[in-house]
DNA sequence: GCATCCATGTAACCAGTTACATGATTTG
DNA sequence: CAAATCATGTAACTGGTTACATGGATGC
């Protein structure tokens, strides 16, 4: 069972790994930086956070720390600060739950962002947003698994149209020109990235995304 | 609840709508045809079968009286059918059940079709693909609803970024740029079939908007 | 005569939705 | 002090999925 294939969680967890949020909070962002890719409601979003928590892969903590301004080093192990920070959110702090993530969530995200098995349009779309987080290696196959995938669902389906016995429907013709297109498209965006990923393996050194992901692991 | 936008139903109905078929059929010529647009598991298409057989939309016939335009390879399978068959019930010849629309079942495609509730891209393509069953007010609205949910996502978007507090990691602003050019190459096509639509209908005195688009475009 | 398609269905599960229920805090 | 917003959650439902169970027909 691929059960690991929760694009929520995946996401609660991403983000998370920026920075410690509540729910609403956590919910605001997602739309805000994600809301073309994702969305979530408050009967899903609750209900994911509540799984994660029980798993131990996020867990409430007291206060959210200031916005970093540097990349924290040595916030494991150690309390959190139970002061209240002058500066903190616009909002102030009761009642909220402020959840951060665990060292077995991490692990989690890493895991469910590796999960070949993923497929369909929005699961690879929200993968791709947390790329940042893979090593070049799995981004490429990522990357060619999805160009592979598309190139063979547009091939069957030419496959279909060819030996078609029926008449199409004037607009379901339409319909699926319009398709073919925005697969050719995608197709092209997909290639280019394999490109740009495949040129930039060549020149390994000062690449900040593997050294962000460094960071991340210490 | 049952009068809900279960696109699968739609679908069914549409694809039944041309010509009787059984289940296994239906998921083939499902393939086939809008295999770009969607896809139905057997595990979801049986049990839409059987609602709609329950709710009198369907009805199981005993052969195929069909459509005489298209030519099919089946009228084999139409002479066993009648050679068997005598007293038997409307289960044909082998173990197929072979589906029919009914009176109820058109006019329940007619108000899926029509009912405006639909948003999602998936349920937009669906009823577009059919959309040769709409009159063309109808189809107009559609598309301008789509239009306009489209151009409102996209605009949103801009105001989330522009007032964004926060860093975007480095791949969601990729994943973004290229969901936006998506959106926009959308709303071209969009525009194109509204205008194609428009100009279709030559009936000025009718449409307030068409006049006031026309207006605009003097 | 055995594999492979054709054909129909059920059961368990899954990720998500809407609608509901509750209450705290801020602001005009 | 009322309205809006912040904030968290539950319940019932929806529209699917995969895996399973079964068996007839075809073709090699």
């Amino acid at each position: 069972m691929a059960t690991g294939t929760n694009s929520l969680e995946l996401v609660v967890l991403g983000l998370l790994k920026e920075q410690d949020m509540h729910g609403y909070e956590l919910k605001k962002r997602m739309t805000e930086s994600l809301g073309l890719i994702m969305h979530a409601s408050w009967g899903s979003l609750y209900p994911a956070l509540a799984r994660l928590e029980a798993k131990g892969a996020v867990k409430a903590v007291e206060a959210r720390p200031a916005i970093p301004n540097i990349p924290m080093t040595g916030s494991l192990g150690g309390e959190r600060a139970v002061f209240r920070l002058s500066g903190e959110g616009p909002r102030g702090s009761r009642n909220k739950k402020v959840y951060g993530i665990t060292d077995i969530g991490s692990a989690l995200f890493t895991a469910m962002l590796n999960n070949d098995s993923e497929i369909d349009e929005k699961g690879f779309a929200i993968r791709l947003a947390f790329a940042n987080h893979m090593d070049s290696e799995k981004r490429l196959k990522m990357l060619r698994d999805r160009r592979d995938l598309i190139l063979e669902r547009v091939k069957s389906s030419r496959r279909n149209l060819e030996k078609k016995r029926f008449t199409l429907e004037p607009y379901v013709e339409l319909v699926l020109e319009h398709f073919r297109l925005n697969n050719s498209s995608d197709l092209a965006w997909i290639e280019e990235l394999i490109a740009k990923e495949e040129s930039s393996m060549q020149t390994p050194e000062t690449d900040l995304m593997v050294s962000q992901e460094v960071q991340d692991n210490l």
